[in-house]
DNA sequence: GCTAGAATGCTAACAAGTTACATTTGATTG
DNA sequence: CAATCAAATGTAACTTGTTAGCATTCTAGC
């Protein structure tokens, strides 16, 4: 499965080299083979994990019992930090997609390392907020725009803002399972998208001929909106 | 508007006195009048505010200009962190309820006094991470529970989860509001509880008849459901 | 070239939410 | 103590998204 989601900044920018390998340093190493259950919705474990290699898929069983997926996760992204802080139970199922390695920090030595390495903590505030920041605007977004603006959204997300034309690699069930929605609304939102000459749809591919114009266009729905510039 | 949501823990339960005195002393106090705009979507004047007296709601304008509420904010609770730790631009626009009145504490300072009492930072952090776990768990049951299951949680969150039976002041108009649907929505809604016998529907006021019998069937389907212990 | 699996396209029936308008309720008042 | 009116709730027509099933198109690999 394809990531579609703005690069955030992870521990890996925020702290300074020697810091960070004293975080890693002070947990221990796990692998997980393709498909397996890293944690479950309700443990509570206490630690704070930091994803080294791989890729983590985090989301939760429906009432039917089908698993709707709520994030992916990235190297150098951690998660979990709430058990520690908060005491509270994990929210989302995870599970591994390909090899991955996580670094689990358990909660007495977390809560130690903060105090000693201020930096630490700060690049957890900071994660932390924009976290929030992110999920803030998701909400916002599905509350007050069209899918086919939200769609674009991701899409712009993919994309050198400056090109005039560019390609994003992806097929409509990524869109789809990014966004929370089923991929014949994708479909159906991209065909108005393309009907619009705004994109034109491949086979595991979506063609923007005029980054630019799609932009305006999300603009004019949303004034706010900007592309990421990390 | 009555205020339907679980009570969350905030700066006055988690800094020591001392410290929560000298953090409100570093900020400046303003006050607003009822209805006032406290700040926009888009504002990016740096700093973190205290809502120190009064209430606050969050939201913005949909496509049609109407407003959408997004949270209400109440005594104790921050706002504007990530202008100054992730340099963003804040989400959403605030206005205030009745008489307010805000501590704020600009960027360079917020800045400062976080690496002068590490309390302080780890109380930011803690906050961060509660409402980053509020706001999935939000996300999560919009995606996976039945509107009458959601409404039930809110309606449970109000109430002595001892007691037999009970009665919620609201009316249909605040449980849309905090779900983020419309009141026709959380009508139908409740009628489908009542005709469970979950519920019975007054004129601002939604009676509980059997409180126990409600937690069962919410916890029939989100088994990790609980009711806020703090 | 063929072909199989993957991805997309389409339709129909249904579910759930929205907007706009109608009705009921209960506090206020002459 | 009716009459009144704003607040609160209820109803109906419409929109959007969902599921399910199947048809079609694409492309990597034989």
């Amino acid at each position: 499965m394809r990531v579609l989601r703005a690069k955030t900044r992870t521990l890996y920018d925020l702290l300074p080299q020697p810091v960070l390998e004293r975080v890693l340093a002070t947990g221990t190493s796990r692998s997980f083979k393709d498909g397996q259950i890293i944690q479950q919705r309700g443990d509570d474990r206490e630690g704070i994990s930091v994803l080294t290699d791989g890729q983590i898929v985090a989301g939760n069983a429906g009432l039917d019992g089908s698993f709707l997926v709520s994030a992916l996760l990235r190297p150098g992204e951690t998660f979990g930090e709430f058990t520690v802080m908060a005491g509270l139970p994990h929210t989302h199922t995870l599970w591994s997609q390909g090899e991955t390695t996580i670094t689990f920090i358990k909660g007495s030595l977390a809560r130690r390392l903060m105090d000693e390495e201020p930096a630490f903590a700060h690049a957890l505030l900071t994660i932390a907020l924009l976290r929030n920041h992110e999920l803030l605007e998701f909400l916002d977004a599905q509350r007050r725009l069209t899918l086919p603006i939200r769609i674009a959204q991701l899409l712009l997300t993919s994309v050198d803002s400056k090109a005039r034309a560019d390609t994003v690699e992806c097929r409509q069930e990524d869109l789809a399972v990014t966004l929370g929605v089923s991929r014949v609304a994708t479909g159906k939102a991209l065909k108005r998208l393309e009907r619009d000459g705004m994109v034109e749809l491949g086979y595991g591919r979506i063609d923007l001929p005029d980054v630019q114009g799609l932009i305006a266009k999300v603009e004019a729905d949303d004034p706010l909106f900007m592309l990421p510039q990390i």
